[in-house]
DNA sequence: CTGTATCCCCATGGATACTG
DNA sequence: CAGTATCCATGGGGATACAG
């Protein structure tokens, strides 16, 4: 009775519509490893979902019975939720889309953070490169050195992050990747504070998808360069941006800035004979 | 090297991303039963994708690894797509899906069909209903054959469907399932023509969604039932749709509304012998 | 034939404030 | 605590027209 292969299609159809909502999976990965949760419980393990949108997702959890929802006390009302038995046999599904996954991409995806105060900055940056690039968004010390890790390849970071008083953040991701590269994101106007910071690049606050994109390309690039054409590359980067935000004539009357262009002639040098040398072997 | 966890869920989110554009299963699909397809080809093949959204699918497709884009010939330019490696092992997730799906959902979720000349009017219905009921689309008289089987619960449709010349759908649908309830459309006003019909229920379009729910959830309910009540619930329906659609003085003249409301009185006596009967039992 | 370019609708989901 | 209610920005995707 019926079209078997129909039939079929429908399954798979109604299955990824479930699972194509944007928090159902985190939701259903959550319970399965948090056992069963409250409301808020689910809220904190998955980080980022709105109230309004936690309550949809877990609707259509509950209508689809992979997740059953029971009243614990009224007043003040407590739930909790947990998986069904259809909601733990997703784990082999999630795992077959793991494999999946693991075999035939994110070889050589870079993964990039935005740690940033302002969660809508991070969502934007997330929109704008997921999914040519692993997006991990980051709001504070804590969940910045929960996203960084050894296969982190930039992190965008803007310098003012909650956290104990101050962060020093390119110190922070030094503890846990050298190569990891760096990019400052400055609200303010860009001045000769700018040769304080550790950074690869700097960019701008409000900045344009194209703009961020290309300077994340070309870090991306330079990602495992040798130290030496790193901070060449580095003091270029600085010198443009103050270059081309900074009047002449206060950069004329600073010595750091000498001192800056000063470093980068003595290393064009070494860079140039490096280049001649990879030019003719 | 890296984060186990955090790799495994990003695997799983990047495949997920993939796979939840509203085409892109389809078209793996496609090209997985009917082999490597041209553009157009694949575009018969997935009905109801326009060409703008097939080129996105197709894009994200490609750069995910999944399918290979050909150029067979410039001008005029002819492109080939296939299912890479990747794309082919894709089908044992889509298996794995499916069994979750098959064990899980979709055992007594109604299928029905709505068949409109209009794609954004049955676009529209399976925005309203879908993943409450399967809907599937039709928008001539093949794709209506296409779409209904023996497990079809309702079609709503309008009688001005595409396809040589003259489509008399309740012979179409009776030809395939008898079982199968029928919910008729009408742009035009509703007049005594509406006894030509052999439909259960009548919709007047433009309609709202709670109206239209309202009525494929009776006939549901009435899914089944008897000849005899099936014939009185359908002669019910029309005379509401004449007595409230049709001049009291019109209807007070028709011979035909007569003879309908005669039918009526005749079928009620068995009906309510019938009710009661089932009451005492 | 194989796409772009445009315009437009509306569903998704985020922010914020409020209720029982 | 566990949600509603409301407003709003964004983007996916559809229709149509056009280009190489």
């Amino acid at each position: 009775m019926g079209d078997e292969r129909g039939d079929r299609e429908d399954a798979l159809f109604a299955t990824l519509s479930i699972l194509s909502k944007k928090w159902t999976p985190a939701v259903v990965l959550a319970l399965a490893e948090e056992g069963p949760l409250g409301f808020s419980g689910i809220q904190s393990v998955v980080s980022g979902v709105s109230s309004k949108v936690l309550t949809q997702s877990l609707e259509t959890l509950v209508e689809a019975g992979v997740v059953e929802r029971t009243v614990v006390t009224e007043s003040p009302l407590r739930v909790e939720y947990a998986l069904t038995d259809a909601g733990y046999e997703l784990e082999s599904v999630f795992e077959c889309l793991a494999d999946w996954g693991g075999r035939h991409l994110g070889q050589d995806v870079p993964v990039i953070v935005v740690a940033d105060e302002d969660s809508r900055l991070t969502g934007l940056f997330q929109r704008w490169f997921e999914p040519t690039y692993v997006v991990h968004r980051a709001h504070d010390r804590t969940e910045l050195l929960d996203a960084v890790d050894r296969d982190t390849t930039v992190v965008v970071y803007d310098a003012h992050l909650p956290g104990s008083e101050h962060v020093d953040v390119p110190a922070l991701v030094g503890g846990v990747t050298e190569a990891c590269r760096l990019v400052a994101l400055r609200t303010e106007r860009i001045d000769l504070g700018l040769l304080d910071r550790d950074c690869d690049a700097v960019v701008r606050k409000p900045a344009a998808k194209e703009a961020v994109g290309a300077v994340i390309e070309t870090q991306i690039e330079r990602y495992g360069e040798p130290a030496v054409e790193r901070e060449y590359h580095a003091l270029c980067e600085k010198r443009e941006a103050l270059a081309s935000n900074v009047s002449a004539a206060v950069l004329a009357e600073s010595d750091r800035y000498a001192d800056l262009c000063a470093r980068i002639e003595a290393l064009a040098a070494d860079h140039e004979g490096a280049n001649a040398g990879d030019g003719e072997a």
